[in-house]
DNA sequence: ACAATCTTTCAATAATTATTGAAAGTTTAA
DNA sequence: TTAAACTTTCAATAATTATTGAAAGATTGT
C-alpha cells in the first residue's frame, strides 16, 4: 500500500531532520528547513510551532540560526503582522550555501590547527618526526578537499552532474 | 614561542577529537584514532586508557566500533599477553574508508527513504506536487553526491589530486 | 503615548548521549 | 583444573545538548 500525503510529509521530516547530524545542525533546526523546503508558500512562526510540535522559543532561536547559514529568509507580506519565512528551494544552491557555512565554520579552522601542529620544530625525536610527517599529510588532505569543495560547488548551474561526468570520463 | 612536542600533540589530539562530529563519530572514539594515527608503534589498552585518562570500559567500547569502521586493527606481538592496537597511517585510505562506511551508514538509507517519499501517488493537489518535486530533486542531488564521492574514494593513489586536477582543468 | 501584536532572550528543566567501574566473561599458562 | 591476566558488558551516573515558557523587548496602528 503507497503511503499517503501525510504520511509521506512527516517521513521526509524526520529523516531528513535527523540527518542534520550529517551537514552539522541540530534536529529542530533541520526539522524547519524540512518544512519550509516542501510547503507551497512561506510559514509563519505559529504555523511552524504548530507543524512540528515545538515551542515559540524554539522555534524563534533555530530560525535565526538558519537564517546565520543562509539558508532561510525572512519574507514580508503585505499587509499581515507577523513574519514569514522561507527556504532556499534551488536543491543545488542549497547544497552550496551548505558546503560553503561548513568549510568556513568548521574545515578552515582544523586546517589551521593542522598547520600549526604540522609546523613545530623538529628536535631529531622519532615520536616528533610522525607527529609532523602524519599531522602534514592530514593538512595536505583536509587542505586539498576543502578545496575541491569548493571548487565543484562554485560552479555554475549543474555543478554536480557537470562534475560527476568529468570523473567518470 | 613555537609549540614543543607535548603541546602540539595534545592539541592535535583535542583538535582532530573535536572533529569528531564531521565524519560521525564521538570524541572518545575520535581522540583513541587521533592517538593512534602519531604514535610510533601499536598501543595497548592500558595506554591509551593512560594517555587519555578514559576507563578501561570506554577504551573498549570504542576501540571495538574503531574497529567496526575498519579503521583501526588489532595488532598481535608476540611474547605479549595483551592486544595492541594500530590504525590506518595512509591518510587516503583513511579517507577512503571513512568516506565508504558514512555512506553505507548514513547516505544509502536517506536516499532510499527518498526515493519513497517522492514515489507517492500524485493526487493533483499542489502540496503533493511540491513534496514529490522537492524530494524528488533532493534524491537526485543525494545519490548524484553519493556517486561522486565513491567514484573519488575508490581511485588509486593520488585520487584525490588527480581529481581535483580534472575539476580545474 | 498607549496598547495590541508579535519576537527574542534566557534561566530552569528535560532529553539525550557519553562515561564510569565493578562484575562477568575469556584466554592462556602451568 | 585452577588462577592469573586480560577484555567485555551494562546498569548507574555524569556531562552535554536541546527545549520550554514566561518575562522582557520590539514594532505597529490608533
Amino acid at each position: 500500500m503507497e503511503m499517503q500525503y501525510q504520511e509521506a510529509k512527516d517521513k521526509f521530516i524526520s529523516t531528513w531532520g535527523s540527518l542534520g547530524t550529517l551537514w552539522g545542525i541540530n534536529k529542530a533546526m533541520a526539522q524547519i528547513q524540512s518544512l519550509l523546503f516542501i510547503s507551497t508558500k512561506p510559514l509563519s512562526m505559529e504555523e511552524i510551532m504548530d507543524e512540528l510540535k515545538i515551542s515559540r522559543g524554539n522555534t524563534s532561536m533555530n530560525l535565526r540560526q538558519l537564517m546565520d547559514w543562509g539558508i532561510v529568509t525572512k519574507e514580508l507580506i503585505p499587509g499581515e503582522r507577523k513574519e514569514f519565512f522561507t527556504t532556499e528551494k534551488d536543491v543545488q544552491e542549497l547544497a552550496r550555501q551548505i558546503a560553503k557555512e561548513r568549510s568556513r565554520r568548521e574545515i578552515k579552522p582544523v586546517i589551521k590547527t593542522l598547520k600549526e601542529v604540522s609546523s613545530i620544530e623538529d628536535d631529531g625525536t622519532e615520536k616528533t618526526k610522525e607527529l609532523i610527517k602524519q599531522t602534514k599529510a592530514l593538512h595536505d588532505l583536509a587542505e586539498t578537499a576543502d578545496a575541491m569543495m569548493n571548487k565543484i560547488v562554485n560552479q555554475e548551474q549543474n555543478w554536480i552532474t557537470k562534475s560527476l561526468l568529468k570523473l567518470i570520463k
